[in-house]
DNA sequence: ATCATTTCTTGAACTAGTTCAATGTACAGT
DNA sequence: ACTGTACATTGAACTAGTTCAAGAAATGAT
């Protein structure tokens, strides 16, 4: 069926063909447009979705309005607000599609029902966690000890893709720094 | 035996007195001594360890070799590299006493003896790690987003037995300010 | 109690990054 | 093809935070 996510959860799990298609099964596909808002500000977060096709960014809105860029999500990752979906409590934050996109959407009721059919998944997913928990402390430390060169120079080593898929103020925006102040930076550097 | 710690995992899983039990028989008590390393860059970390008294700081060394403070501990806390407990991978990051302390530990083994007789810990471990990527999340949001007086306020709020107990320059760091605009900072808002 | 060490404060000079405003560029909709 | 809107660039003025250096205060070891 959906040859990428096999292949990326057999990373870490192995399954038989049975227990891949229980899997699929509760796997919904969606086709979702350009700009649409799969979560915002104030609602119960009921998926994880894994990302087929497309472009998603995951943003929080700060005190004085200003948007934070959390996440981008390219094909293969997945996207939620785990704080949401795990604890049934409003977001804080949005999830917003950047291009068309083929989403896999597992709901939290789906997702007890493969725990409980295929418990190897259990271990999946709490792989999922740490491997989060890593990223955005890694993300905390370069946030704060490297200049925004450095965290721009990283950014595209990181996700090469991202700079020609998305405008240059989202990214701005994920490394903490104004949409100027970027556009300074990319100058600077293509002048050496 | 420790009340806290029975009253702290009980505010998420309910055990009775024979799964306490056990879960007692697995941890390991430890009094150690103030500014001992309990993790060294390099290491594989062996353990979560709850806190029952004393205070502890978790921190990475960047590539310009500055102390970057991740994690404050205080009683009632666990404290772990998440990355490399869990992983078996070689830690990034320093766990350092800040005062005496008294510790429970609990090793990956023990850890899989425990979900093994007591299944509902998976549960309770689970929630932890959620909350770990939640409090890490809202760090970086707010690192990004506010400015230096905005997040020492904050930080006094959310942790207010800990400038007492830690040096300034400690707090800083946590921060990701300079030891000197910190103390800046707190002359300013004493003279309001 | 004293001395040494660590911690905290203060000021001056500096720099990284912001803000605002203006101009230029690209592309999506009709 | 034209137009409006969103996006990127540039410069000038500004500000939040750093760095360095020196002195004051607190703490710990003997």
């Amino acid at each position: 069926m959906n040859e990428a996510i096999d292949k990326s959860i057999s990373r870490h799990i192995s399954l038989t063909e049975e227990e891949l298609e229980i899997f699929h099964s509760l796997l919904k596909h969606k086709s979702v447009p350009k700009k649409t808002y799969l979560l915002q500000e104030g609602e119960i977060c009921d998926f994880e979705a894994y990302i087929l096709k497309g472009c998603i960014r995951s943003y929080y809105i700060d005190k004085n309005g200003f948007e934070v860029i959390l996440q981008f999500g390219i094909e293969d990752w997945w996207v939620s607000d785990i704080a949401s979906f795990y604890n049934r409590e409003p977001s804080k934050m949005y999830i917003e599609t950047l291009e068309d996109c083929e989403l896999l959407f597992l709901t939290p009721q789906d997702k007890e029902v493969l725990f409980a059919k295929v418990p190897k998944f259990e271990r999946f997913f709490r792989l999922m966690l740490q491997k989060n928990i890593s990223t955005t402390q890694n993300r905390l430390i370069n946030t704060i000890s490297k200049t925004a060169t450095e965290k721009y120079l990283d950014f595209i080593k990181l996700y090469p893709t991202i700079p020609q898929r998305v405008a240059q103020h989202y990214i701005a925006s994920y490394l903490g720094i104004s949409a100027e102040f970027l556009s300074k930076i990319r100058t600077k550097i293509s002048k050496q």
